[in-house]
DNA sequence: GATGAATGAGGGTTCATTCAT
DNA sequence: GATGAATGAACCCTCATTCAT
């Protein structure tokens, strides 16, 4: 009775409910709303998944993989790191630039540990993670004289708020690409290039 | 939209919602338990609001005021911008630190615009406001080349959000001060100190 | 704590009770807007009215006895016995025509006598009583030959109906005389009269 | 307005709402009560009725269909209009007698103009329908000489008027046929026969 | 006597979940 | 597997009644 892992009518389910969940929250959500988006009955829901917070979960957690391969997927340190860093927070911006309504997902959990606590530490495990991705090449950069002489996990933190926080401060930004232009520059001080 | 009695005990009720919704959300927030949590019967609630969404309304609006006082009260540019900017974030973070329910209340509803246009409007001024405050400060810093030459109004949306973001990732660190101190020395990298 | 029988405000409250019961219904009815139609405060009603059914059996016991004085003083049989019940039943068309807002309350209560037995067998009386009362004035007439020879209790009954009847079918009719013209004229076709 | 399942279900709730709507009026009843009578659980109301007054309403104007043709099906006018007028008068009254619930509901709608506009709108119609349909009979009658010389409208008017008025004032007489007989004879009196 | 805030029982309505078809 | 009717727990809200001021 549940977790039919492969189906395409699964997959529908899956991205009516990323979709719905992430504009309305999760109490707001209806399964009923979510079969019709989907295009199947009211019963199939329950068919893939086991009840409404199943699939909820589901929504947050599958399209994490992807996130989490364009987060972590970091060069390895060449002879110019600070360039390597430029190119990497262009990449990573550009992605959550189109990942509106998932991105939402993301902040509508995390702004709610006690309500969600399981995906919660899951994606609290997050910021340890990219710290491990990003840290070779801060210290390069600043081995180099590229970059200042600030503790690499404090800016790995303070780049990933600011992802976070220009994604839910301009939240219809979508679109106009120039201001993720501005955004990825201003993202590249928190490096404290010295060449900025 | 709310009754306007004051009264002791439509704070408590006020207060009881702040602290209800920002951990719980709108919908999983229940009238019985914050009457509960206000120390007032369940009809008294409807004594003093309408109905959930006016005490819902007033949870968000009441206290910004508060925040705007502290965010909107910038000094004049005196012959040193960058210490006044430095300052200002200081000042700032250390309040954000200590609100966290109500940060949290700020973040749920800017996350959330389709579900409650009406006070997501009055939250979106809010990066206006903010720019038009830090203008004259930046232009100065900039004019005395203590900071980069970047457009004023970018800085200041990205402070802004560097804000949002570090109180969204980082939810439970009111206590520890030695990472919001990190987070102030990051937060001025972003307007391109030459003396960072 | 109750039925102060005099008093401006009682009265007051008490047509206001009329009114808006008559409109609304019991249930409808709250005591916030009967306290308002009457000009008092909320509390006001419970000093001169136990409570709701108290002041919804006064509504509508109080007025009755008006009413009962008018369908209940019959004239004694003259010589034109038949000119004489026409003369009634002018008498009291024309005042239940001025009674809308009473005449509905009387036939809430009729229609639901399982919901108001008490004031339903109050009102049950009125039949009998009106028998009495017209039945001399009746017999004279058979026997002058003015009237056909029916039970007289029937064509009383009949006649109540027909009153009945008139103020709940036409019921907003109360300013067009006319129409009570010919509604007169039809009850007295009720008492079979030789010369209609 | 309602959902136009035909189920045997649906019709359970119907009539129970029937039943108990016309015992206690529509605030009084609860959807609980109606679905204990009808048998089904309280959640099941709600498949088929979106909601209470949805069910007052079609427990209003569903069975009115019936009542429609028992009340409008007046055969053409013979030789013998006067015989044909009784006739109806019998049947109608004889159906009439049957219907104690259903009556009640009708009455209490008209009864509320205010409280219900759109049912007494619908209700309101009735009177003009039976006006057409009864006028041939009558004039037909009145030509003969069976009938006295009134205007066709006011003793269709009147009819109804007695109808409801009997129904009400004498509500619980359902089983005395008698009673009835009494009834019949005196409607025909409103009809103004030569030949009581 | 007059007032209106406080109380909580009770009602309509929603909706996740179950399950017979 | 697919469907959608059936169920009832839980929520918001109303309002008669109480009672302190």
């Amino acid at each position: 009775m549940a977790m039919q892992k492969s189906s395409e009518k699964r997959e529908r389910i899956l991205q009516a409910g990323i979709q719905t969940f992430a504009v309305n929250g999760y109490s707001t959500t209806t399964i009923k709303e979510v079969a019709k988006t989907a295009g199947v009955s009211y019963g199939t829901v329950f068919t893939y998944f086991e009840n409404k917070e199943d699939l909820f979960k589901a929504s947050v957690l599958e399209p994490l993989e992807e996130v989490k391969s364009v987060m972590f997927s970091i060069p390895h340190p060449s002879e110019h790191p600070a360039e390597q860093i430029k190119e990497t927070i262009e990449r990573q911006f550009r992605f959550f630039a189109q990942q509106t309504t998932y991105a939402r997902m993301l902040q509508y959990v995390i702004g709610q540990p006690e309500r969600f606590p399981d995906l919660f530490k899951e994606l609290d495990q997050f910021s340890l993670h990219l710290r491990e991705a990003l840290r070779p090449l801060i210290l390069k950069g600043q081995e180099k004289g590229e970059l200042i002489q600030l503790e690499p996990n404090d800016i790995s933190d303070s780049y990933l708020s600011f992802i976070n926080g220009v994604r839910l401060t301009f939240i219809d930004s979508a679109e106009e690409m120039e201001r993720w232009d501005t955004f990825i520059r201003q993202a590249y001080l928190l490096f404290g290039p010295s060449n900025p």
